[in-house]
DNA sequence: CGAACAAGATTGTGCAACAATCCTGTTGTG
DNA sequence: CACAACAGGATTGTTGCACAATCTTGTTCG
């Protein structure tokens, strides 16, 4: 739905957005209710709702969680010595990726790697907050388009993520995710502009 | 809404709550969008929304999640030291109920105490989700009934829990803190009724 | 120049209606 | 009698229009 088209700040307009869409001000209304509640988009009562600016503390958060979160599901996975087929799945098709290979391709199976390792973890409610979660990384890659690496790169890096899980190393697939995810963090927050265009807040010098 | 008056398994048809609430069937369904995604009702396509049954596996799952989250609390907290003023009012509150006091005030208690420790860390998104996860806890609380201990036991227990954080002992609040969660957990699981009245599957005598 | 005010825009909610889908009881057939 | 197809009602998902509540903006007046 806001892939990209809407930037960051941008406020929807229900009827506009509801004609733009071809659907009803309720239905949309209902969508937006969801997206709301999934963080990737905020409510003010009477003042519409509107994509949130995220700040660095914002990425910082997510982060947090989100290690959170893959450390639970790494710790049970690998602590059983079970390597999920589908992150298995996920890393093959990463590493047939060429180096031409579009941003968004690398950023699916990156995606579908870490969910893998979640779902297998086995707690739906585990899964369902990770979900809300992802949908807010890709919110930050949508928004700051962060350097990533070469596909080939990104492949080596989680084939040694997945290597201690299957053996069943639960210290060292937990100190390599916690290098990975920081790593991301980073990324990300690097990429991140010190003051947004057109957003200064003018309160000092009136 | 539901504190108890809607039984598990109960199904919730729109026009009729919507009556009973005298409000439209928009805002019913708006309203009950915002329960499912808090994991209070379960919704299915074109079969409405129902009051889920809890299993133990949803006991299990509830309390897995708020572990981690009030784990991950509980390190940052202790290791700062940082004793939350919430949750000592908190505790005062507990320590002054008499052996008369209500059920509802306990758990009312209980929760300011345990959701105070999870808001002193400073996460936006790990309060967000404890929301939640409370949501199911007290759902839990409200479904089964499970026996609760006297509440000067239940404050001592709380007190001695947040002695350690307040000594920045990261070990040892980790410690109490998992014995006081598995203790919680047991004491609901082991109010769960093997069979529920009405809902047996008469799948094998047929 | 700043405050009160009015008009416009937008959101929040309601009512009525209809298509899509599900559930249930009935009917016809072997 | 058992079973499948079918029709009807019930419920959900969506739509359109309407109006009060609230916010925003531009204007006027002191």
């Amino acid at each position: 739905m806001l892939d990209g088209v809407l930037g960051p700040g941008a406020r929807i307009v229900e009827e506009q957005a509801a004609a733009e869409l071809g659907v009803s001000r309720h239905t949309l209304r209902a969508a937006m209710r969801q997206l709301v509640s999934d963080g990737l988009l905020r409510h003010e009562p009477h003042r519409g709702v509107h994509v949130p600016i995220l700040t660095a503390e914002d990425i910082t958060d997510v982060f947090r969680i989100r290690a959170l979160l893959e450390h639970e599901a790494m710790r049970d996975v690998a602590s059983r010595a079970y390597c999920p087929p589908d992150a298995v799945a996920a890393l093959a098709a990463l590493e047939s990726l060429g180096d031409d290979a579009g941003w968004h391709e690398v950023v699916e199976y990156d995606r579908a790697f870490h969910r893998a390792l979640i779902d297998a973890a086995g707690s739906v409610r585990i899964s369902r907050t990770y979900a809300a979660t992802e949908a807010e990384i890709v919110f930050c890659l949508v928004q700051l388009r962060p350097h990533y690496d070469r596909p080939v790169e990104v492949a080596r890096e989680h084939r040694e993520l997945l290597e201690p899980v299957a053996a069943g190393d639960v210290r060292k697939a937990q100190r390599l995710l916690d290098v990975h995810l920081r790593d991301a963090e980073r990324n990300l927050l690097g990429s991140l502009p010190g003051v947004r265009a057109g957003s200064v807040s003018p309160d000092s010098t009136t």
